[in-house]
DNA sequence: CCGCCCCATCAAATCGTTTTGCCGCAAGAT
DNA sequence: ATCTTGCGGCAAAACGATTTGATGGGGCGG
C-alpha cells in the first residue's frame, strides 16, 4: 500500500512543503489545486493529486484555522448533554451543520453560569465559527462582552441580549395553553399545576393560565406547586397537590420527567389514570411512551430546534444573512396519549 | 468597564504583541508570564498582568495549538448521542478530562463505518490530543492508517488492533452469566435469550449460554431470538417467543430497550410479570425505572466506562503512560428490580 | 513586429502563538 | 580584579497553512 511506504519514510505528518516539492511546484499551487481558489493547468493539477496520494498528504486544519480564521466548528453550550431533550437537540445541530462539513464541539453547564460564562470564552478562544447556546432561560443573564458582537450565536429557549444573536424559541406558551384547555374541554374540573423553579418556565405557567381563564376554571393557589424538572421533584409535588382538600382532577406537569413522577404517585396511592386523575406531561421525551399508561403530552421539537439553529447560524457564518436578530417560533403540538 | 473602553480602541481581538507593546516587554515575556514556563521579576509581571487586564487579552487557541501541537481537545466517536448510554459515556467523558482543561468533540457514526472513518480522519486533521472511540463492537473492522500511530485512542467496548490503543470493556460476559444464573436460581426452568444482531453482543450471548450450561438448562434454537436493539425490535422477537408452543417462562434481553418491547408483549398478552414470565434486560438505562414493574437488569457503567477512558487518554497525553495498549474491564452488576 | 492581456505559477507576507539561543548585568566565589 | 553563575529579558525562528502581488510566457489583435 503507498500510503504505508510514505508513512514509514516519514516519521511525522506531511506538509502541504512536502507535497510541493514532490510535485515539483511551489506550496502555492498545492494550495490552489486544493481550494480550487484560482485555476490550475490540468496536468499540473495531476501531478499535484499524484503526489498529494502518494504522500497521504492530509492538510492540517489548525494552521489553516489560523490563517483563514475559520474553524469549520461550532460549539454547543448546553446544561446536561444526559439529558434527552438537550440531546436530541444536539443531534439536529450536528445533522443540520454536518453535511457543509461543520463539527460540534460540546458543553455541559449543568445550568451554572461560571460554567456558561467559561465555556463560551473557551469557545471563542477556540475559534469556533458559531455558537448555539441551549441553557434553558438562564440565557439573558450571561453578559457578552464587546469582543463577542462578531461571533454569530443562536439561542434556544429564549431571547438574548445581543444585536446579532438569533433565537429559536419553541412556543411553550401556545403549547400550554392547548393542554390547560384539552383537559377543560375534557370536562375536568380541579386543574392542577406543577411549576418548574421559581423564574423558569414562565411561559408554560401563562399558557396553562390563560387556558384557565378562558374555560372559566379557578386555579387556587395552593392547586400551583413547583418542582425542580426532576422525577422525583415531581413526585413531591404531585405528593402535596394530591393531599389536598379538594383533591384535582387534572395536573399539568411543566415537563415529563415530573409528569413520570407525579404518575409514580397515582400508581402509589391506587388512583387510576386517567379516570381519577388526568396527567399532562411537556416535552414528550422518549420515556413518555414508556411509561403506562402512555403519556399525553405536549411536543417539544428538540430535533428541530437544533435544526434551525444550525440553519440560522449557518446563514450567517457564510455572510448570506446580516441583518438583526432574528426570532423563529417552533410550534409545540399536543400529543394526545392516555393519561387524560 | 475596561473591558469595553479597550474594545472600543480595537475593533478585532487583542494580540500577544500588543500587550507586549502596551506592558513596554517582549511578547516573549508575556508569554512567559502566562505560562510560567520561566522566571520573570515580579514587578514585570505585574505590568504585564496590568496590560492583559486592561486590553482584555485571551490568548488565541488555534494559534497556541498550532505551535505547541496539543489542542486540549479530545474527540469522541460513538453512534448517536441521542441514545442515553452513549450519552452518559460522554459526560463521563466530559466530566474526567474537563478539569484538566480538555474539551470534547463528539461525532454521530449511526454505525456506519464510512462515517466512523470520516470522523477518525476529521478529528485526527483537526488536531485532537486523543480518541475515544465507542461505535460499539464495529470497532475491529477500522483499519488505522499508519500516521494514526502516535494518537492516544482508547476503545470502549472492543479491541482495537493497534499497539497504543487502550481498550475499557464493560464486562458483558460476566454480568450475562449473572443474569442467566439469577433467572436459574429463582426457578425458571424455559429460559430464552433475545439477542443482539449477528455478529454483535456475542459476549451476552456467550454468558447467558455458560450460566444455561451451569445450570443444566436446555436452551433449544427456537428460544434464542434476535433484536436489532430497538424496542420494536425487542416487541417483534418477544412475539415470536410468546408464540412458541412452549412458552418460556423467562426472557433476557440483549439490552434494556429490546426488554422494554419484550414488556410491552407481556402487558399486551395480559400476562403478568414476573410471575407469567420473567424479564432481565441489560445496560440500565432510565427508563428501566420507568417501565413498570421496574426493570430487573445488569448494569451497563457507561459514566464509569467514559471516565476511565479519559483517565487512561490523559495518562498517555501526558507522557505519563507510553507502554502498550491495557485493558480495563468495568463489572457490570445485576440490579434486582421487578421483573424477576 | 509590437503591444496587450490572460493564464499559470511563484515568492513572500501573514495568522498569533511558543520556544530557543543569546546577551547583559549583578552577585558571589576565587 | 577576574571568573563563574544565574537571572531576566529579547530577537528570531518555528508551526503549516492561505493569500496577494508579481512575473514569465504564450496567444492574439492591430
Amino acid at each position: 500500500m503507498l500510503r504505508s511506504e510514505a508513512a514509514s519514510s516519514q516519521h511525522s505528518r506531511v506538509t502541504i512543503a512536502q507535497v510541493a516539492s514532490r510535485a515539483g511546484v511551489s506550496p502555492t499551487t498545492v494550495s490552489h489545486v486544493l481550494s480550487g481558489k484560482r485555476a490550475v493547468r490540468a496536468a499540473t493539477r495531476g501531478t499535484v493529486m499524484e503526489a498529494i496520494r502518494e504522500l497521504g498528504y492530509r492538510p492540517n486544519i489548525v494552521a489553516r484555522n489560523l490563517r483563514t480564521r475559520r474553524s469549520h466548528m461550532i460549539a454547543v453550550v448546553v446544561p446536561d448533554i444526559t439529558n434527552p431533550f438537550y440531546a436530541v437537540l444536539t443531534r439536529g445541530l450536528a445533522d443540520a451543520v454536518d453535511a457543509a462539513g461543520h463539527g460540534t464541539y460540546v458543553c455541559n453547564t449543568d445550568g451554572q453560569h461560571d460554567r456558561e460564562r467559561k465555556f463560551f470564552q473557551d469557545a471563542m478562544d477556540r475559534g469556533v465559527d458559531g455558537i448555539v447556546f441551549a441553557s434553558g432561560e438562564t440565557a439573558s443573564q450571561i453578559e457578552l462582552e464587546e469582543v463577542d458582537q462578531q461571533m454569530p450565536i443562536v439561542c434556544i429557549g429564549a431571547q438574548l441580549d445581543h444585536p446579532l444573536c438569533d433565537a429559536v424559541i419553541p412556543d411553550d406558551e401556545t403549547g400550554s395553553r392547548a393542554a390547560g384547555s384539552f383537559l377543560a374541554a375534557r370536562g375536568y374540573e380541579r386543574i392542577a399545576m406543577i411549576q418548574g423553579p421559581p423564574h423558569y418556565g414562565v411561559a408554560r405557567t401563562a399558557g396553562f393560565r390563560s387556558a384557565m381563564q378562558v374555560a372559566k376554571r379557578k386555579v387556587p393557589a395552593e392547586r400551583l406547586v413547583r418542582g425542580d424538572w426532576t422525577r422525583k421533584g415531581g413526585y413531591q409535588a404531585m405528593k402535596t397537590l394530591m393531599a389536598l382538600k379538594d383533591r384535582p382532577d387534572a395536573v399539568f406537569c411543566a415537563n415529563d420527567l415530573m409528569a413520570i413522577g407525579a404518575l409514580d404517585v397515582a400508581h402509589e396511592l391506587g388512583l387510576s389514570v386517567p379516570e381519577d386523575v388526568a396527567i399532562v406531561g411537556f416535552d414528550d421525551v422518549d420515556a413518555a411512551t414508556i411509561v403506562t399508561p402512555h403519556l399525553t403530552t405536549v411536543r417539544n421539537p428538540a430535533y428541530e430546534a437544533g435544526g434551525t439553529a444550525g440553519d440560522l447560524l449557518m446563514s450567517r457564518m457564510s455572510g448570506r444573512y446580516t441583518g438583526a436578530g432574528r426570532t423563529v417560533v417552533l410550534p409545540c403540538p399536543l400529543i394526545e396519549r392516555g393519561t387524560v
